[in-house]
DNA sequence: GTGAAAGCGCTAACAG
DNA sequence: CTGTTAGCGCTTTCAC
């Protein structure tokens, strides 16, 4: 044992022997409660400030057992902003809150993810905000069950609001191919087992009907998001007879795959393919033409997230909430090539 | 008081009573030690199991007074994956040794970088990763000397080892320009108050030294991180009229910000003007050219904090820990325009 | 309004 | 090897 031992850490023991008042007094004084005549209070506060006293949250935790001391925060991926950025922006927004954030990944790993939400309990945290990994255990259903939880991103069926992206803005992209003349379109994006998968799926067959063009007609290729297999799909859905004139593209790690593939093939935008991605604008930007882009505001999603987790655990039982993604229009879409 | 009344869970005492043993030896049994009869230890321990136990966090830290139970990780920014998404890695991998991760975001504030590293001492986290805010304050230098503390990306000065990045490859990349035949070089970077600022600068000039230019004769801008106001030092810079014939970026935040820039100049890369960014090569493949850039490796960088810290926490007292940047070059570098 | 005392759930001496 | 007994530092009845 590393031995830090006892530190000269100042209790309310000592903040109590001190002012020669009792501890329960402090306690309460430290902590607002309208019973403590106001001048005392003060007093004690004051005192508490000069002696550098920090209350030890564990004690604190273990003896009110109920605090909104540690929240949860349980995403699969580390390496997308759509998570780690949400997270770390969440953890800011907390902390005005005087709420502590544990951050966790479990690598889409239910195992992992039941271990991990298992541990989260066992801090006795106030609430959790999860982003459920693909094949969530009846386990870690239960224990969600138990404490105030918000999903993200994705859900996972349980009786808990969730903070969604509402992926339309991939439809208005379709419908927007199909209208500058497109017929053969392609979409790549995240599995269907997961959510938002599915969701954004759906969106891309709404986008296409809407625009009057059967949803089957639709090349489809769906990917574990989070892997960079992107390029085989597009090398695949090009070399085709019938190759698409138009890509679509859900997500945001595949995306960067895509645009690579895309750009090693040597087909010119938008001239021989129309292209739509999904992610930051701003990087997409990078590319020549800058690339139309589906992106969605993950400072509000962070902030709706802390949000919606406060509320539920001071008790208020709000619902879902729906982030409107947007279409930004770049220079990688236009007509499909003459001959097509 | 959201009332999480008491839940059904069960505790050692529950254990210890059903088992007909004393807590002591559940305590005892949980946690390996080896003075427990191993036929005993291990009934405890599948007892455990099937009741669903899980160890209060709480109550076990506040007993014993050490444990590996948490730490902290401290970041000023959330919005560039140089600390959000190597702070998640992190979790990831310290979750692996059953430690909780509790990420706070100071902003580069140093009053809020204080009152966080307060609150995470109150915690009795076992020790921390920090990244210091600009004006670091005495009293949370005075804090950090008390327990395991490793400094990242930044150093604040404190007597704790640190993981940076060793940014050599800035200066690889000026040395580069030169041979190529530029003279008038410019390098907007982050500001030298943070000693990672300093740290680039000084790579860049030693570059330059290198090769046989005097540093003294580079264009240096120097930014705030994580802002875009690159693009006015570039503006500013390109409008000289001794303006450089190449642009050396030390940050990745400002990286973005100065390639829009440049590409909003309408200078030709690499015929017009050089340039060389810092960040994720498969971003900036994007552009076109592939943008020249100096990364490091991100996930190795969080592997050797989590080593370090762990490492630090368990009482060995290792030393700094250097990653080395590297040059990747891509499209965006030749020789100077021929009248220049 | 304030104090005394009983825990929160666990670990760690100290005995046996 | 195992049980008894104190606490860890704080909050919170319950009296006064």
């Amino acid at each position: 044992m590393p031995a830090r031992t006892r530190r000269g850490e100042v209790g309310v023991v000592d903040l109590a022997r001190e002012l020669g008042v009792s501890t329960a007094t402090v306690s309460r004084a430290l902590n607002g409660s309208a019973q403590v005549r106001p001048e005392l209070a003060r007093r004690i506060r004051d005192h508490a400030r000069d002696r550098g006293y920090v209350a030890n949250r564990h004690a604190r935790a273990l003896s009110s057992n109920s605090s909104r001391a540690f929240v949860g925060f349980v995403i699969p991926y580390v390496d997308t902003p759509a998570y780690s950025a949400v997270a770390a922006q969440c953890a800011r927004l907390l902390s005005a809150d005087g709420t502590q954030m544990i951050l966790t990944i479990t690598e889409n790993d239910p195992r992992r993810e039941l271990d991990q939400i298992r541990d989260l309990v066992a801090t006795r945290v106030a609430g959790m905000v999860v982003s459920p990994s693909t094949g969530i255990l009846a386990g870690t259903r239960e224990l969600l069950r138990e404490l105030p939880v918000v999903q993200f991103h994705r859900s996972c069926g349980i009786d808990a609001p969730g903070v969604y992206s509402d992926d339309t803005a991939l439809g208005d992209a379709v419908t927007r191919l199909v209208d500058l003349g497109h017929r053969r379109i392609g979409y790549i994006g995240p599995s269907r087992a997961i959510s938002n998968g599915a969701a954004r799926l759906a969106a891309v067959r709404d986008g296409a009907a809407a625009a009057g063009l059967d949803p089957d007609s639709l090349a489809v290729r769906l990917l574990e998001p989070a892997t960079d297999q992107g390029a085989g799909a597009v090398r695949e859905l090009l070399h085709r007879a019938d190759r698409p004139t138009a890509l679509v593209v859900g997500g945001g790690t595949l995306s960067l795959a895509v645009a690579r593939a895309v750009r090693a093939s040597g087909l010119r935008l938008p001239g021989d393919l129309s292209l739509v991605v999904y992610g930051d604008p701003a990087w997409f930007a990078l590319h020549d033409p800058p690339l139309s882009v589906v992106s969605i505001d993950y400072p509000e999603l962070a902030r709706r997230a802390a949000r919606l987790l406060l509320d539920r655990i001071g008790g208020d039982s709000s619902g879902d909430v729906l982030l409107t993604s947007e279409l930004h229009i770049g220079g990688s879409t236009g007509p499909p090539p003459p001959g097509a």
